[in-house]
DNA sequence: GACTGGCACTCGACTGTACCGAGTGCCAGT
DNA sequence: ACTGGCACTCGGTACAGTCGAGTGCCAGTC
């Protein structure tokens, strides 16, 4: 059977009371608060027929009514009207994040500014390299027989490594790998570059064809195999808001999983598209975060995502607010990328 | 008046006892868990005297006794026996760490480590640019006018940037630039650097002064001025260790206070000598800290010491554990950054 | 003089009872 | 289809009583 309109009215009315009180919300104070133009006694008869279907629930007999994960996602996904940011908090946002000198600096500010405006935990990947592009390679010779090889993403970040040559290089012949690298590389999603890579073993004249496969050794060691995706995360002292009501009590489990870098990953990993996706409670596939809701999203410059980031509190969270911010302020690290 | 032998025993064991169970301990559970020779009595008696002396003190009146902050200060000061670790724990800190690939993993499992082994909050600092020395200075040509400035520190720390030249200078110079550069500063401890740059500038022939002025300028910018000294975490988790009986029932201003990298870098920064730190509750400067211990020592290749490490947790914490793992872990790691 | 056994006392923790009130489900009435 | 009314449930609080761990003190002993 479908709720219909009224029944969808007193759900959204207990989730905007539960998550502003954090007190069970009962059929009286529900009419007191919002016009709903009916009476308690009726709004008891649609509760009713909203615990039947799993989306409120009584935490005791003569308790009022709590919203349930399945309630919450009905109201993420239906009744949430979206709440625009105030022009203050907009500006608020560019101006904190318009000050970042560097790559590391505005992760810092994106993760404590999430933190700060959500006040929850706020999650902030590193732009990846597999997702950025080149835009410079350098190669600089330490000695005869040793390069350093210095690549520059995008997005500002630095990666450099030591290559051990087979042989003696002379300096035009390295000139010469210089150019054809970076012509080969430079615009290129690293993503891509392994096969670009081996292509330019291929194109490189015999006589250099050794040290190219060195560089390109390690090339494809530094771009593609190293994971070392990094994380910021900010906010922490947020899940103790709320005493101990929020996570059933312990927030052991949490604080344990907010340590596994793997598992922040693969929190922030799966943006596949452009798209913000909330996952409340149970929906969460790590077992020590189903009494959470994260509401993560992907970031970079224009349409291309090279990152993500997020925030997670407990299922009691201003949805419309949490993700507006979330929204607005991955737009503005992406636009920021873009710019520099 | 000075305390006689048996009342620091008596202190020792309310201390052992306490930090072994939680609870407040009283004089009978005492004579049965220790053999002092005496009768509940007495001991009460000398508990008398040692709570007079603000050593111990009783939550409420008819409950038994706990320490002070004051009690735990003379424990660690006179009381506590050294707890040399097991040699399956050397064993496995030695296989832990030495497996580490760069400077960041060493970092990172250095910091895990201490959390698993203490239990505790494990804090550690990067090896910090101003307290480590010079092993090469690079000179790479980019183009006439421009030069990359790599530097490589002893701990593997490398640092590169680019610096741009007033005038085109030719090969030989910078050859000539690179000798002298490498002669004076190599072995150098970065903070000493300065003056010893100002000095390279006087000396060098006036053809190549510009372009040395140039090289100084960025070099001390690069040494000095950047003071990104960083922090690893890990172990917070711990804190929800005990319930909430430790840290007077919040964990908020804690977790806010290791959020801010400042105060970390505070809390170990003060490492002046080689000597291991111990801070315990009111000792603690910073006051959302004032309801744990820090226990914190430099470490380094040698008798150099390149950054701060150590631990953090309720006062009720096991002293001689917790400051022989800190110690071993601290020796380990600097032998490991002298190895490489 | 130092230690001990004994005793009265304190007070937190726990238990049981009673009561209040918020909130419910249901039903008869409009 | 909605509403008013009513009986019922049950968590929270307040209060009294009991229990026991632990204390301080004092008189007695070695």
């Amino acid at each position: 059977m479908s709720l219909d309109d009224r029944k969808l009215d007193v759900l959204r009315a207990i989730v905007e009371d539960y998550v502003a009180t954090q007190e069970p919300v009962g059929s009286k104070a529900l009419v007191e608060r919002h016009q709903l133009g009916v009476s308690p006694a009726t709004v008891r008869n649609d509760m009713a027929v909203l615990e039947e279907e799993g989306y409120i629930r009584q935490p005791h007999t003569s308790a009022g009514r709590v919203p349930t994960d399945r309630g919450y996602r009905l109201f993420v996904d239906r009744l949430s009207r979206v709440k625009p940011l105030s022009p203050a908090e907009r500006r608020a946002i560019e101006r904190f994040l318009a000050g970042a000198l560097d790559l590391d600096d505005v992760v810092h500010r994106t993760v404590r500014l999430l933190a700060q405006l959500t006040r929850q935990v706020a999650v902030v990947q590193y732009p990846s390299l597999a997702r950025s592009s080149v835009r410079h390679l350098e190669l600089v010779p330490i000695s005869t027989t040793r390069v350093m090889l210095v690549m520059i993403a995008d997005t500002g970040r630095v990666e450099q490594r030591l290559v051990e040559l087979p042989a003696p290089v002379p300096v035009d012949a390295l000139t010469d790998l210089r150019r054809r690298v970076n012509e080969k590389l430079v615009g290129q999603r690293l993503s891509e570059a392994p096969p670009l890579v081996q292509a330019l073993v291929d194109e490189v004249p015999p006589d250099d064809r050794n040290t190219m496969v060195a560089l390109a050794t390690v090339l494809l060691e530094t771009l593609v195999e190293r994971h070392d995706e990094r994380i910021a995360l900010a906010g922490r002292a947020n899940l103790t808001r709320g005493g101990l009501l929020d996570f059933q009590g312990s927030l052991r489990p949490i604080l344990e999983a907010l340590e596994e870098e793997v598992i922040l990953l693969k929190l922030l990993g799966e943006v596949d598209a452009d798209t913000l996706r909330v996952r409340i409670g149970d929906e969460n596939e790590i077992d020590n975060l189903r009494s959470t809701s994260v509401v993560s999203t992907g970031y970079g410059p224009g349409a291309t995502i090279v990152g993500g980031l997020g925030v997670l509190g407990p299922t009691r969270m201003d949805y419309p607010g949490t993700i507006a911010t979330v929204r607005a302020v991955a737009r503005y690290v992406g636009d920021l990328l873009g710019n520099n």
